[in-house]
DNA sequence: TTTTCCAATAGCCAGCGAGTTATCGATTGT
DNA sequence: ACAATCGATAACTCGCTGGCTATTGGAAAA
């Protein structure tokens, strides 16, 4: 089950595109060339990135006229929430155990 | 503040590398040979991954006789969950400005 | 002390991926 | 119809990184 972090990581690992889609998050919908005004990098790097955030569904597009928005999709992160609240689960179900244990050895 | 989720990200994409740390936080304390066993490379390579998990401070190591054990270090997470709550925030930050002004242009 | 074992380092290679420029398709404005 | 603009795609380069084998440094066992 939610194997699907595993994108999300790849896709997040780069800075330029994190910062897109962080972008996205701060001040929602932007249009490409919005986007890229800011972005450092051109035009085509920033639609590659578009597209691979896309590909995570990490970002929505809507094209209106010759203009193409993008906006972030904010559940996509679910899954990396989820996988660290199991890692830290797993912590405390170990930490549980040896409490038990010792509980156990004081008897 | 809490610039230090980019190590993270990056630290974590790797599927090799965020497998070994899986497995230090759901079984603890491990040799490397024991890693090794389990990780499908060699033990250079989980070395390796090692030596970049604790750059990212995401493991700590403890010499013993000839053995080095490594184990998962939990709080190392925290930049993680800070980034996905900022990013969550912004998102709630933007929907109640969006509220705000419909009430705004109800009264 | 010699041999064996564990883990780290060195050195190398191959593939991936992020960047570039050039171009194309599509839409809008003249 | 023609020009201009927007964004995606093509084609390429280059650096980084994850993998390997070989070797080294230490610590335990013989």
């Amino acid at each position: 089950m939610s194997q699907s972090h595993e994108i999300l990581f790849k896709t997040l690992a780069d800075p330029t595109r994190r910062a897109i889609f962080e972008r996205l998050c701060r001040d929602g919908d932007q249009t490409v060339a919005a986007l890229t005004a800011r972005a450092g990098v051109s035009q085509p790097a920033v639609s590659k990135h578009l597209g691979v955030l896309k590909q995570a569904g990490l970002v929505r597009d809507r094209h209106e006229g010759r203009n193409t928005h993008y906006s972030a999709e904010l559940g996509a992160l679910a899954p990396l929430i989820d996988w660290t609240n199991q890692m830290a689960g797993f912590w405390q179900s170990r930490f549980d155990n040896l409490e038990d244990l010792l509980k156990r050895m004081d008897q």
